[in-house]
DNA sequence: CTGAAAGCGCTTACAG
DNA sequence: CTGAAAGCGCTTACAG
């Protein structure tokens, strides 16, 4: 391996007169610095990141740790982080909840974007001790002095979706859950509670999945096919897409017989019977908002603590009027 | 930061007494051991990264280099790589095409699997000259010899795909190509070739597309809706899915009025037309079968430097046998 | 403008 | 069984 020393022996330089050409430094004459990037770049010599964040006591990779990729998880979401980062002098390192901990605790990382319920609330304490910036999304702030909270409004979303289900002329409508206690779940289930309580004449009904699509399949086959509902709120697509999938297969029309709306607008749904009814949410933006927030925590400059990510009602083809 | 020295200080042992206690030294005893592990927990200690690998010359990371995120990429192909590697002293990272060539030179990681044509072939070189082994997916071997690639194949897939279409009747048949002179739209359309070339009195047509979706709703677009062949091979599936929405645009029935067959099997192809005829691959097989062979090399095993991973015909809902 | 030297936090022969 | 010491490859006050 070809180091600093190897360039100042060829060069004729000092090893700190190396380092000094090679950074850019103010005190060294451009001819200096021509002669000794002449001499690295023949040799082919790269800076060693371990010695180099050794003596920094920083790396310039910011992590981003995920439950995984398969399923339709947020891919919009890493693509607009990435565009940021990548126009940084930071570097965006992708990797899987388990590795969190240690990544975090041997300070591989100068920053960390955490999207997975899976990373401990003591793995962001101990990075918070650290002095190290944690973004968590879609997840409930601890308070701490370097953790910044972004989340989805998932309240105002699922109030419009339910306003929706309302102002369409269904009487009965249902919640199909998702993990229940789970702040996304309790979110989306109180504001579709109050949209329904405040128009009284209708009928609220809860149904418990757990956000998997095939929670939204069982439901229609444990109903087995009878469905005592006009309309239903899927706490997320992926329910709404097994939902819509049972509901073929018992010969339920939708939007025609049965009115659904999922959350998330995940890529598939505008796939699903012709487009799935959802809440959108501009993933993109999200990303990049999360991504400029952390630049400028890691430049010194004041950020707001917790950000709320907006969402619209997306309208396709899965709910109708009803047929009165 | 808590370090090495604080643990030494705390337990009345040495550095070098706490570094191989740390370690699980055979010349240490179980007791020592025990008291050490006890004040290094109290202290909250954990290794610094950069230092250690300094020392070791080496980082237990691989790093996972891709396109980017959105568009149908193969995201079963991370999972399974993640899940051997998971399983392993070595921890998975991913990242951009564009941080390939940085991580690489500066020993950010031991070895690199390369998903992307991005990343040029100076970088797997200089890779090369480290001894750093990288596993090429999908893209030809440069013959390194610490390079291993991976490839789907390509040739037998499309074969199987165009022996489909000739057995169903198709007189007139056509290919949609993928960027002409890639490795992978070479095969196959040698593939296509050799198929209806060996069929005497069927008849070949080639249009010329580049991969995107765009590119295969544009022929419907550029032939007016008015097709002059009984079934199209594209050379994946995302021009498929395209050109299937030009054809419902312009009110042609798939398959009643053509036979569509596509490559790959992304995850939405199953919700396209009730489901696109395609080519499967077993992503997460590949994957995982990549990341063992890696860790064999990393562990000192011979491994073959080429591998072919097979493919097979997944029968949907986009072709169809010829009314005669 | 340039260089000698200290030190970042580890690991590991080596000596005892 | 334990410790003193060298060294991994950089950066950066400091001195001249």
């Amino acid at each position: 391996m070809v180091t600093i020393k190897d360039v100042a022996k060829a060069s004729g330089y000092s090893v700190s007169t190396v380092s000094y050409a090679l950074n850019d430094s103010d005190n060294i004459p451009q001819v200096t610095k021509d002669k000794i990037w002449a001499v690295a770049k023949k040799l082919k010599y790269y800076p060693n990141a371990a010695a180099r964040n050794l003596k920094n006591k920083s790396t310039n990779n910011i992590g981003f740790f995920i439950s995984g990729f398969t399923g339709p998880v947020y891919h919009k979401i890493y693509d607009g982080v990435a565009s940021v980062i990548n126009n940084s002098k930071y570097h965006l390192i992708l990797s899987f909840s388990q590795n969190a901990k240690r990544m975090i605790r041997e300070r591989q990382i100068d920053a960390a974007i955490i999207m997975c319920p899976q990373v401990e609330d003591s793995v962001i304490e101990h990075a918070n001790r650290l002095g190290m910036p944690v973004f968590v999304l879609d997840r409930l702030d601890n308070g701490d002095e370097h953790t910044y909270s972004h989340m989805l409004d998932s309240y105002t979303g699922a109030k419009l979706a339910t306003q929706q289900l309302v102002d369409e002329g269904h009487q009965t409508i249902a919640y199909l859950s998702g993990i229940v206690g789970s702040f996304v779940d309790d979110e989306r289930y109180r504001a579709f509670h109050d949209v329904i309580s405040s128009n009284g004449s209708i009928q609220e009904k809860v149904y418990f999945g757990n956000f998997t699509e095939s929670s939204g399949y069982e439901l229609v086959q444990q109903l087995q096919g009878t469905l005592p509902f006009e309309a239903i709120f899927c706490a997320n697509d992926e329910m709404a897409i097994g939902f819509i999938k049972g509901c073929m297969e018992y010969g339920i029309s939708v939007p025609e017989d049965i009115s659904v709306i999922g959350f998330d607008n995940v890529d598939i749904s505008q796939y699903i019977n012709g487009g799935l009814t959802t809440i959108d949410v501009d993933q993109g933006k999200w990303g990049s908002e999360v991504a400029q927030d952390l630049l400028d925590v890691l430049d010194g400059k004041h950020v707001d603590k917790q950000k709320v990510c907006p969402v619209q009602l997306h309208l396709r083809n899965t709910t109708k009027k009803r047929a009165s």
